[in-house]
DNA sequence: CATGAATGAGTATTCATTCAT
DNA sequence: CATGAATGAATACTCATTCAT
């Protein structure tokens, strides 16, 4: 069961005699089962919302004891803040591109594409589990509120940027509002999801992808 | 006990000074209370969420007894059900309004603009509960769910036949996919809405609206 | 079922019809229930300290459900300084009783007699209840340690009160410094209330009174 | 690793600059560190009383692992029961100590003065945690309990002893009943030290004490 | 020797629900 | 009709304890 991880430097340990080899171990351990833990309950929360996830239910879902996710998390609160940050990790990193080098326009149809189409065909636990802890938190304003909040301001400023260097390049019309239209760039994105989310199947929703691309080219280039 | 008064319609309450003010029939003091309990249960859903809202502070947030949702509704499921049916069917008519006798186009803009500013300015508790219970229903299949799915349906297929109509009258470019389009635009209403609700203030929400009425005029009627 | 009671004025209810029958047995039940639940946190606490008593015990203790003294209680605390409160009161009492109208000494010698000996022979399960949370209060500051303190300052204070009027009666001696005796005194029957309860029966109680007794009126006399 | 120096005396730790000051015995050691979690038990014992403290604390303020106290003392209970016997010792070396060759009542007042005064003053952490773990066992008998009464029966008997000298030296009245006396002397003692618990700073316990003592002096010569 | 990962029993607390008045 | 007393199930949370490293 030993790992073959050679006996490097513990680096921060207080030198005292036989102290490291276990430690590895150790650390995969309690890695391992928290990130279990973690998996657990964003599959949890994504198919049952927050209020039906129960700690004991994460615990097991996991592979592991009842008493589990509460040792480690501490509270439900703070097993759902975790979640909420690694959930927002991801999210913040798909909602803030690298630029990929093609004009600004067409770096705004393949965010939308890429975050309508990948994200609702291609769904993580995570990133449904985030979808319905944002749209629970609509009510009574939590942590996860402001999160969500920030998130969205984030991604308005990474589109209004994006809008800037277009213009600044004679790509998109100079009138254009950068904040308004990525305010409405987002709203597009999000509504998209939210009815997609909503009626799974029931909606053309490479049609509307391709309709919304459409718009956008539009409302930027249209003179 | 019980006073032989006929019972009146007990729809049309607020009828002036009548000619029994003290006297009420049961049927209309049930329905009365039954209101209340309604509206109680729709401010706290709105403000803490389904989950944050229990029987006994409905009962007494509507000045009764603790007991007295219980008593109504029968179980906590059931009272939100109905609260559920009683924000649809507002929803349901707000969603698709009589029209108005403008053009298509302008009528949609109405719509943009009824929808985003009023809705969000003056929030209804029922529609903010309404906001708040779709959103938790996006985890899990539920009646809601559906119901709010259905909605959905129904106010994409609202605006096609507006958009339809206006094609046909010349006013709308016949290659716009009306379908499509209208998912469009209920994706920009829902998405406005939803960044609204999360981060209130915080949005240019005026400017925002006219940037999408833009986006709307462009899209429909752009050669 | 229905007791005997006449159909007395309910007092202060808003006086709708048909509103107080009932009302009576209802407080009555609660107020029978509520007392039966304070009675065996009472005899439980005395017996086994305030970690020793679950909530669920008390309720099954007083004859009704696991739950009951939660529901009324709201929380274990609730319930302790419910207890404390109560037995505060009476111990308030026993500390400061009416002058019977004998002489100071006198006064003082049967205060001694009754805190020492019917205390601790005929001890109530309240008695022994505050005597034990008292004792635990010791440990960190708690609103119990501040009770605990302005019982013994009351009861300082009503027995230097007595010195003083002895004083002003020419039967105490002037000399004697009437709050420090006072801390004497109630030191005295805090101490052998404290032996006797550690070892009850291994004591010399009686004579250990009496000896007391012989104390306190030759410190207050002796010139 | 186990390096092969002699097992010198663990006692006498502190022994300045010694030969191997790098190198501990593996017993060293462990004495040590059982040292320093006892010593984290009674201040935890004395600030939270006993329910306020866990294995993990004390291994943590003790400046060690959580699992420490549980791997050295096996039990919570075992940990308790060996803090108390630490106590005990200490205090019954308090409680009984060598006559200093004064008289019987200087010897007592003595005492009395050591015991309120210093023992208030300069409490001890270990002394501390005494007082409460005894205060604990009021409720329910326990091994405690029967300790904390050995204690008060020794510290009865080693007064009553002193008394008993005194009177055979005619320093004290013959009439005197040592036991009672002893009794009352105890009781004067642990109930000042009690009150100086309950209300620290709120008392005069230097014009007590010295009440206290004359309490004494006069009831052991009084003729 | 020492750490800390993992377990599971015990308990407080909340709340829907039932039922007596 | 209406109240609220009482129940009991569900669940979060704490911690002593065991065990692998």
């Amino acid at each position: 069961m030993r790992t073959h991880v050679p006996p490097t430097d513990p680096s921060t340990e207080p030198a005292g005699p036989s102290a490291e080899p276990a430690r590895r171990t150790q650390a995969e351990r309690r890695a391992r089962a928290e990130r279990a833990l973690l998996a657990a309950a964003a599959r949890l929360v994504a198919e049952h919302g927050s209020a039906g996830v129960t700690l004991a239910r994460v615990g097991e879902e996991a592979g592991f004891s009842r008493g589990l996710a509460s040792h480690y998390f501490g509270s439900k609160g703070a097993l759902l803040t975790r979640l909420q940050e690694e959930a927002l990790a991801e999210a913040m990193a798909a909602a803030t591109p690298e630029r990929s080098g093609a004009g600004a326009v067409e770096e705004l149809c393949a965010f939308t594409r890429a975050a309508c189409l990948d994200g609702v065909r291609h769904p993580t636990d995570l990133g449904r589990a985030f979808v319905v802890l944002g749209a629970e938190a609509l009510a009574g304003s939590s942590e996860l509120t402001d999160a969500v909040a920030r998130l969205d301001a984030r991604m308005r400023g990474w589109v209004a940027e994006v809008i800037r260097q277009g213009a600044a390049d004679g790509e998109i019309r100079p009138e254009v509002d950068p904040d308004a239209a990525a305010t409405t760039v987002v709203a597009l994105l999000k509504g998209l999801i939210v009815q997609a989310a909503t009626a799974p199947g029931a909606l053309g929703l490479e049609h509307a992808t391709a309709e919304a691309q459409r718009w956008i080219r539009l409302a930027l280039t249209t003179p």
